[in-house]
DNA sequence: AACATCTACAACCGCTATAAC
DNA sequence: TGTTATAGCGGTTGTAGATGT
C-alpha cells in the first residue's frame, strides 16, 4: 500500500526497502523465523535476506504474519469490548489487544480513529449492544516492582524476569523436536476448550488476565524463560499469586 | 468516463522502558 | 551510575480502493 524508495542505511551504507512488504519478503521472514526463531530483531534482516530494518520485520511479523492472527472483520461483540476497554484503559492499545485474541494493537487503534472516534465526533453516543461485565481492579504487585494503582494497563504489570523480552518479543515458538515440524498455536496445544476458557478467565478477572495476557497473547505459544507450556498457564487451578510462585520454584 | 473526495489500514516515526554491560 | 542496544507502544502518514459528483 504505502510505497516508499529504498534508502541508504546510515548505520552500514545498506539500502533499506521501506513500504509495503511483498509476497517474497513475507516468505522470507517465515521461513527465517521458522528455522531460527526470533533471536534479535535488529539483527535478523541481513540472514534473512531482507533489505529492511529490525523494527519493520518485527512490526510486519507481530501485526501480519505471526500465527493466530485474525484477519477480517471486526464483530460487534469485539466492538462492543473495544469501546468499553477504551472508556476503562484509553488508547492503551496494546492492552486492549491483549483482551481481543488474534487482533492486534495496530488493528484495534485503526479501527477506533477510522470508525469508533468519528461516531463521537459524530456527537452518536457508542451504545453497547450487550455489557461487557470487564471490572478493573487494582493490580498486583510484579515480581520485581511494588505496583501503583493508576499503573493499571501498563507494560509493567506483564510479571519481568532478567529475559523478559524474550517472551515479550517473541511471537512463537518452534520446537525443532515435533515429529511434525510446524508451528504450535494456542489453539493447536490447549485446544479450542481451553482457549475459550482463557478469554473467560479474561472477562472474569481482569488483571488476571493482564498477566496472563502479556503472556498468552503476546508469546503465542510457549514461554521458555518460565520453562512451560501454554497450556500450563491456562489449566493452572490456583490464584494468580500461586501460579507465580509455582513457576518460580521451577 | 473523469475527476474529487473519502475510507481503511499498513507501515513509518519518535519516544520510552528495560536489560546488559 | 551512566551508556548503549533492543523491544515495544502510540501517534501519524501515505496510498490503494471505494464512493460520490
Amino acid at each position: 500500500m504505502v510505497q516508499y524508495p529504498l534508502r541508504p542505511n546510515k548505520s552500514n551504507n545498506t539500502r533499506v526497502k521501506k513500504g509495503t512488504w511483498n509476497a517474497e519478503e513475507d516468505q522470507k521472514l517465515i521461513a527465517y523465523i521458522r528455522r531460527y526463531g526470533i533471536w534479535n530483531w535488529t539483527h535478523m534482516p541481513k540472514p534473512a535476506g531482507l533489505a529492511r530494518t529490525g523494527k519493520s520485520c518485527r512490526l510486519r511479523w507481530m501485526n501480519y504474519l505471526r500465527p493466530n492472527i485474525r484477519h477480517g472483520n471486526i464483530t460487534k461483540e469485539e466492538e462492543d469490548m473495544i469501546i468499553e476497554l477504551h472508556r476503562l484503559l484509553g488508547n492503551k492499545w496494546a492492552t486492549i489487544a491483549a483482551r481481543l485474541p488474534g487482533r492486534t494493537d495496530n488493528e484495534i487503534k485503526n479501527y477506533w480513529n477510522t470508525r469508533l472516534k468519528k461516531r463521537i465526533r459524530n456527537g452518536n453516543k457508542l451504545q453497547i449492544s450487550s455489557p461487557c461485565n470487564i471490572k478493573v481492579k487494582p493490580s498486583l504487585p510484579t515480581i520485581d516492582s511494588p505496583k501503583k494503582e493508576t499503573d493499571i494497563g501498563s507494560r509493567s504489570e506483564i510479571p519481568r524476569m532478567s529475559a523478559n523480552s524474550f517472551y515479550n518479543s517473541y511471537g512463537v515458538h518452534y520446537d525443532d523436536k515435533s515429529s511434525e515440524n510446524r508451528w504450535h498455536s494456542p489453539s493447536d496445544m490447549i485446544g479450542e476448550e481451553e482457549s475459550l476458557r482463557e478469554q473467560s478467565l479474561a472477562l472474569k478477572d481482569f488483571q488476571f488476565a493482564e498477566n496472563f495476557g502479556g503472556m498468552y497473547i503476546q508469546s503465542g505459544a510457549m514461554t521458555p524463560v518460565f520453562g512451560c507450556m501454554q497450556h500450563e498457564l491456562v489449566s493452572h487451578s490456583g490464584s494468580y499469586e500461586d501460579f507465580m510462585m509455582d513457576l518460580w520454584e521451577k
